[in-house]
RNA sequence: GCCCGAGUGGCGGAAUGGUAGACGCAGGGGAUUCAAAAUCCCCCGCCGCAAGGCGUGCCGGUUCGAGUCCGGCCUCGGGUACCA
């Protein structure tokens, strides 16, 4: 008997399979389709075991799929455009293209020994002009069809690098290059109209039964559908052309709240006001140095300026209120002012505080609850709008009714007596696509004095990216280059210049899981090919992408079949989503002479020293990230015990949806256990004749089927690997005989194939199976071998386990109930007189007898 | 700040409202061996000599019965529109 040698058997199967071109997906109408993606990697450089454990658990839904007779398609590409390669080109003179480009064939090799069911004649990249090309087709005829716009909106300005800046390249509120205080500054840019979508993209997640709740309900809240009014505050003595200001309010209910209005810095009014008003105009200026980060707003302190108007109540012209200049005001969402009800608002009440401004409830609770009024140094009384609240200056509706009610009545009051009219709004914004920067997809639009924009001609198609480029000078190096702008005007002919910004990279990906139909056709999809692979039955990602990228890619869906690239069934693409969890693993790090974090490989550090003796700091376990280098490196892993025990590995223990943080331990114990699983399937083939255990290895046989089936379709990859244990174990004690043995194993190889399989292929043809494994039919479950005859009931006294019976599985109740009542634990808690009150038997499940 | 999750032995975790800790790791003991490696067998939540008691982040509640359902917290993680 030979012994289990991954470094042999995995290259020669992965070969069998390329021959065989297992994994070549295939349009046969005579099976059932199934299209299974995992979100397409960043090409960061090396897989990392993330990755691994990404791409694995994918491969075994597909091979499962295989098995079951599906004709499956599953691809694989690179999303590969994007802000880091720009960054190397910088640090490392080297262009992104060779970077990236050099990175994807680094990362292939790193693919390719994992064994995946890949369909590679389908790999594309969002930087190859192939796909690039088609993206600027889509956005033309998007154009087309009115969904895309130019409008001001506001970036991050590094003023000392004279660049645009990410909000991740923003750390407290420096750029991270040159430290300099990062500006707000307006920029016209081009924008995707998936407002236009709002409502449907809502009330659509509905229908989306196989997705997450979690990120249905986080997709709800994005989109943030509101009922509201909207109505205006006339100014006292206000300036010239500025007699009313426009608020729109979620809660009119609390109108009688009222303490301040407040405008956004960007707001009219307040770019008026500063223009007369140098210290408005600092404020205003002081409000704007800061990044655009919504979470950066939030956070920090409240802030106002006292512009000194005063406008009058909607329902009392004598009663004024003060209008601020807050910046915590976004002028991107309702109308950029507010009013200010500081019982019923957090941060409006943290203003009122600040400036001294009244604080007056308009609902509380219903019953006295100890709660503290705002007005009494409580917090600000902000239950849902489903609860039922006590209205002490109510104007319309009952005195107890639920936010909702009240909200309704007073939209109906206010609209009554003309003082405003009941809007919906949606929290979510226009997409915002433009980008400053070299790496991405070219916007194909030409800038004509004589013209204005004017898309480029389709068959001018691609536009590409200019090679001669240089990232020595801060900004866009589309600005800087030569010629690469001058073009001629598609409409007039005359000199004119090419949109110099590209598209933000959440466009790339967007749409890629329709181009994996056809990656190599001429328009962007093919009717026929759409049609028969979409919509991707099982999506596979980081819960990371539960909003932006989902509904980017849901919205592009929808414009895609407006134009006629995708079927109206694919305007939801992804029919059911699973979002795994993350590799964690702690940060180690040292600090150099100006104290500044020097980070250090897991590799480089055992038991919290570094090689040359010196200790680290540990920082709890995070998202593993390069630059913080807390990552695992999986070729490692792969070239010391192989692709199948990597996979084995990252299957094992914790559940696919839950973040796992990475230790080396396990590693060892995978191996093991395959190198066990290889000695006692090959021992069964040479075991004896006759045994006296067959039926019982068979009942455990089709029970780990059962279960182990159950668990892969269920994302249960953990509980199928801890059945296999389970499994193999009952094999290795089995005293069956030969053929029920080699029944057992053959089974046993199937049932791990998915996840293992190299090995699996090794084993099935050393035990005579036919053909390769990966194409074998998935083995069935007989319901008749899953029933035991008896079963063990556990006795509870008082919701306490205290024994035990077995009894016949189908023995009638009132047998049951006599054996329980004649059992020593009963009889010794009836010892001191007491007498059951209560005896439940749940039939098949547990006795509980109450005393 | 706001939205969404997660918390169970030394560790990873299992458990349709029904025996908490399956399966595995680490650890302990034993067999085999001249010895070792490899392999195999047994033990393994906490307190307690025991009887028994206590145990699923914390505090309450519903239930014959709660890790699971409800309310209120705490801690950690993800997202927060230019990281992907």
């Amino acid at each position: 008997m030979s012994r289990y040698s991954a470094a042999e058997i995995e290259p020669k199967w992965q070969q069998a399979w390329e021959q065989a071109g297992t994994f070549t997906a295939h349009r046969d109408p005579a099976k059932p389709k199934y299209y299974v993606l995992e979100m397409f990697p960043y090409p960061s450089g090396n897989l990392h075991i993330g990755h691994v454990r990404n791409y694995t658990m994918g491969d075994v839904v597909a091979r499962h799929k295989l098995a079951t007779g599906h004709a499956v398609l599953h691809p694989m590409g690179w999303d590969a455009f994007g802000l880091p390669a720009e960054n190397a080109a910088m640090e490392k003179k080297i262009h992104p293209g060779a970077w990236t480009y050099a990175n994807i064939a680094n990362m292939k090799a790193q693919f390719s020994k994992l064994g995946l069911s890949l369909d590679w004649s389908r790999e594309f990249a969002t930087c190859d002009p192939e796909y690039y090309g088609q993206q600027q087709a889509m956005f033309i005829d998007f154009m087309e069809r009115g969904l895309v716009y130019r409008k001001n909106a506001v970036v991050n300005w590094d003023p000392v690098d004279m660049t645009v800046l990410a909000n991740e390249q923003v750390e407290d509120g420096k750029g991270w290059r040159s430290g300099a205080t990062v500006e707000r500054r307006e920029l016209t840019q081009w924008f995707f109209k998936i407002s236009d979508y709002s409502d449907d993209l809502l009330g659509a997640l509905d229908g989306l039964d196989n997705w997450p709740d979690k990120v249905k309900l986080m997709q709800r809240n994005w989109i943030g559908k509101s009922r509201g009014l909207q109505f205006s505050f006339s100014l006292v003595d206000g300036p010239a052309g500025h007699d009313r200001v426009e608020v729109y309010t979620t809660r009119p209910d609390t109108l009688l709240g009222a303490s301040f209005v407040g405008v956004s810095p960007d707001h009219p009014l307040a770019r008026h006001l500063e223009k007369d008003n140098p210290d408005l105009a600092a404020f205003n200026a002081e409000c704007r140095k800061m990044g655009t980060a919504e979470e950066e707003m939030e956070k920090a302190e409240k802030r106002g300026f006292d512009t000194g108007l005063r406008v009058r109540h909607p329902f009392d012209t004598a009663w004024e209120l003060p209008v601020y200049v807050a910046n915590f005001i976004l002028m991107e969402y309702g109308t950029g002012a507010i009013f200010g009800c500081p019982a019923h608002d957090a941060r409006d009440l943290e203003f009122a505080r600040k400036y001294d401004l009244p604080v007056v409830s308009t609902f509380a609770p219903t019953s006295d609850s100890g709660h503290t009024l705002p007005e009494d140094g409580g917090e600000a009384y902000v239950p849902p709008k489903t609860d039922t609240v006590s209205y002490v200056r109510g104007f319309a509706g009952e005195t107890e009714q639920t936010g909702n009610e009240a909200i309704d009545a007073a939209i109906a009051f206010c609209e009554a007596n003309a003082v405003g009219h009941g809007v919906t709004k949606f929290r979510l914004r226009d997409w915002g696509l433009s980008r400053q920067r070299y790496w991405g997809c070219p916007i194909p639009v030409i800038h004509c004095d004589a013209c204005g924009v004017v898309p480029e001609k389709k068959e001018n198609l691609p536009v590409k990216l200019p090679e001669d480029v240089t990232f020595e000078r801060p900004g866009n190096p589309l600005n800087w280059h030569p010629t690469w702008r001058d073009v001629a005007c598609p409409k007039c002919g005359k000199p004119a210049q090419r949109e110099t910004d590209t598209m933000d990279t959440f466009v790339d990906s967007s749409w890629y899981y329709a181009r994996f139909t056809a990656p190599h056709a001429a328009t962007p999809t093919v009717a026929e090919d759409a049609a028969y692979w979409m919509n991707v039955d099982q999506y596979i990602g980081g819960v990371e992408h539960a909003i932006l990228h989902l509904l980017y890619s849901r919205f592009f869906a929808r414009a895609m079949y407006a134009c006629g690239h995708l079927p109206a069934s694919a305007i939801e693409p992804f029919d059911a989503l699973f979002t795994q969890g993350m590799v964690t693993h702690e940060i180690y790090l040292t600090r150099d002479e100006n104290g500044r974090p020097m980070y250090h490989l897991p590799s480089e550090v055992t038991n919290g020293t570094l090689a040359d003796g010196r200790q680290v700091e540990i920082i709890p376990s995070a998202k593993m990230s390069k630059s913080k280098k807390n990552v695992v490196d999986p070729e490692a892993i792969i070239a010391q015990y192989g692709a199948d025990t990597a996979r084995w590995f990252v299957l094992s223990d914790s559940p696919p949806e839950r973040d796992v943080e990475w230790t080396a331990s396990g590693a060892e114990a995978a191996s093991k256990h395959l190198a066990r699983v290889w000695r006692i399937v090959t021992e069964a083939a040479t075991a004896p004749d006759q045994g006296t255990g067959d039926d019982a290895l068979l009942r455990e046989m089709h029970k780990a089927i059962h279960d182990v089936t159950l668990g892969i379709e269920s994302f249960g990859f953990n509980t199928s690997v801890a059945r296999l244990y389970a499994f193999t174990n009952a094999l290795q004690k089995s005293d069956a005989g030969r053929a029920a043995r080699v029944t057992a194993a053959r089974t046993l190889a199937q049932l791990m194939s998915p996840m293992t399989p190299h090995l699996a292929e090794e084993l099935w043809n050393r035990l005579g199976g036919e053909g390769l494994i990966a194409n074998a039919p998935w083995p069935t479950a007989d319901p008749a071998m899953l029933i035991d005859d008896e079963i063990t009931l556990p006795i509870q006294i008082n919701g306490k386990r205290r024994a035990e019976i077995t009894v016949p599985r189908d023995m009638a109740k009132d047998e049951i109930e006599k054996r329980v009542m004649a059992s020593d634990a009963v009889q010794r808690a009836m010892a001191d007189g007491a007498r059951p009150k209560k005896l439940i038997v749940v039939p098949g499940r547990i006795v509980n007898v109450v005393f």
